[in-house]
DNA sequence: CCTTAGCACTCTACGGGACAGAGTGCTAAT
DNA sequence: ATTAGCACTCTGTCCCGTAGAGTGCTAAGG
């Protein structure tokens, strides 16, 4: 691939800009004139052939104006857009609608996806924190009736999990009380993550205090903790919004998007990408995401995190079609305030 | 208004069951070939026209069939429908879908609401249980920094509901504990809707063991418990299959709709009104709803119970055109089947 | 060699007219 | 009271023809 010149790549952005402002194709008129390049549309039209000859543009017919293939807009996305910075007015807005909040971890998360939905006129999206990542607080158990033991687990953070446990054979409360005593003080400020290896390790060496019942209990609770740290959760919201968009007019394409968001699996799996590697803002494009149902839709995200240690993802879902050049740095913004709110108050400066 | 003789009730019948199937406007050589009157069509002709100046019938054009108003299906659905029983294959089904699941409450209304719209293929819906009715278990106040405590309360049906408490002084966890017992022990077995009550009047009693820490905490618990009790919440799934109906072939429509569904408040008082009165299934149709959104939409809804006490109630949503003699008994059946699955253990035969 | 003006060509979107089909209401006959 | 028959109305669709947008190519100019 050769290189792209100065010229090819400001014509490419010229089309990309335009589309996303109009969702119509751009002609080579229209990007001579708007878009102060000094030279005739002829010109234009010859650097169009070009683009889309290396895949950048298309026309979804011979008279008309050319359309950013997936392709194109990477590359315009990696190499040639400018962030707009976010007006203070507009960070203060964000942080107000913020402000009211509870210090609920939950209502936080629930509040996150509600602001970027709001502010970016798209779907937005927030997966919840790997407990994996954080710190035990407290653990209880609870007996609701005969066989059934509710087990509640607070991590530091606070997030609460609660999980059933049905048991064989009936123990009463204050059996229960033993043995979450037991486990609070063995747990305490242990990492969520590595709970199963304390408490078999606990089991091990505090071998005579322990009789069946009791290990069995610490067995079974051991076994709720770990699937509920393997569930993660995401919140949708403003589902709404992307009715909106032009593109998704025809129904049945937006119903293959609201119900690929219905199996939420799939949308982990996809944030989850997104958080591994890279710190800052990433994006997604639907033909680079696994499903075929998505393959029109574009995720942009950036990691949360408290202190060090990375939490989940927060992101905007739209069309591909989307203002990147303001949401991007919306979605950075709210990710850092995210985290600056999850941040340990003692810790804070 | 005149009765309506055996015959109108028998074409306004045909007219709305071929209108649930097809969607389109029904005529009158349909209604007389397809539906076995013996009589021709220029009869029913003359039929229809005295249902439509009963407001029973309308035509969205001088050359069309007729089409049922909302008043002509509220008289079919009151007066006429014959209910199909649900074949057994059918109950089977239902009950197998719940049957993997956990006990724990909340899944089991999670997974209500999924069933519903699965069988139903519509929308379908659970309102939360008020809390209010159901009995107290058991309380945990714990510190998680300083000045913030979580407060957890859960009921005897297995709800576990957890509020953040910002305290203007620090507390430590070992007074918390103490306040928990006094709290545990105060509060057992009591309706939840009685705990304020049951709260002041064992500050006033128990006068002597009160500081004004402890006297403090518990009137901030009340509050946060109270404020717990007063939000209710509803589960809506298969949102996606609304959009398979033709009639929400427009976006526009369609948006509406669904916005009206991402404000909760609005679902829920909705759902409230069908609980408050009548036992069985009831129908709600879109203009009989408050909101001009929801005009054209249906609810078929079922209060749901443990034991004698109405917790909650589900249902499906809809287009105003639904094959309303199925989905009411799976409907029913539902509720019927989520109120046993509710029932303790222990009081079951 | 790059740029540009000019032009023929292609494709779409849109409006109008013709036409078939569905369904009605009315009238007159049974 | 019912029904056959018929004129009438309204819709949806198909089929133009046209205007407009935008292209690619060619030939001329710096």
């Amino acid at each position: 691939m050769t290189e792209l010149t100065r010229r090819d790549q400001q014509v490419l952005e010229a089309v990309i800009t335009d589309y996303i402002q109009t969702g119509e194709p751009v002609g080579s008129r229209v990007v001579a004139k708007r878009h102060g390049l000094e030279v005739s549309s002829a010109t234009i039209r010859n650097v169009m052939a070009d683009l889309e000859e290396l895949g950048f543009l298309y026309q979804p017919h011979t008279s008309a104006g050319r359309i950013p293939t997936d392709r194109g807009l990477r590359f315009y996305l990696d190499f040639i857009m400018k962030f707009k910075t976010l007006k203070e007015e507009e960070r203060e807005l964000i942080r107000r609608a913020f402000n009211e909040s509870e210090a609920d971890v939950k209502e936080l998360l629930h509040r996150t996806s509600r602001v970027l939905s709001d502010f970016c006129k798209q779907a937005g999206v927030v997966l919840w924190p790997k407990l994996s990542m954080t710190r035990f607080k407290h653990i209880e158990l609870i007996r609701l009736r005969t066989r059934q033991i509710m087990v509640i687990l607070i991590s530091k953070s606070g997030l609460v999990h609660h999980r059933m446990l049905e048991w064989e054979e009936d123990i009463n409360q204050h059996e229960l009380d033993k043995y979450s005593r037991y486990l609070n003080e063995l747990l305490e400020d242990v990492p969520l993550g590595e709970i199963k290896a304390r408490i078999i390790e606990g089991m091990r060496k505090d071998k005579a205090l322990f009789d069946q019942l009791f290990s069995k209990t610490l067995e079974m609770t051991q076994r709720v903790v770990q699937s509920t740290l393997e569930n993660s959760e995401v919140y949708i919201e403003g589902q709404t919004n992307l009715l909106i968009n032009p593109e998704f007019a025809q129904v049945e394409r937006m119903r293959k998007i609201l119900s690929a968001f219905e199996d939420k699996s799939r949308l982990i799996r996809l944030l989850d990408r997104t958080m591994s590697t890279s710190p800052g803002v990433r994006i997604v494009l639907g033909s680079e995401s696994e499903s075929k149902d998505l393959s029109e839709i574009s995720l942009i995200s950036s990691p949360y995190r408290r202190g060090d240690t990375l939490l989940g993802v927060v992101g905007v879902i739209g069309p591909l079609r989307m203002d990147y050049s303001r949401i991007i740095p919306v979605v950075e913004f709210t990710a850092a305030l995210l985290s600056d709110l999850l941040e340990d108050p003692e810790n804070r400066a």
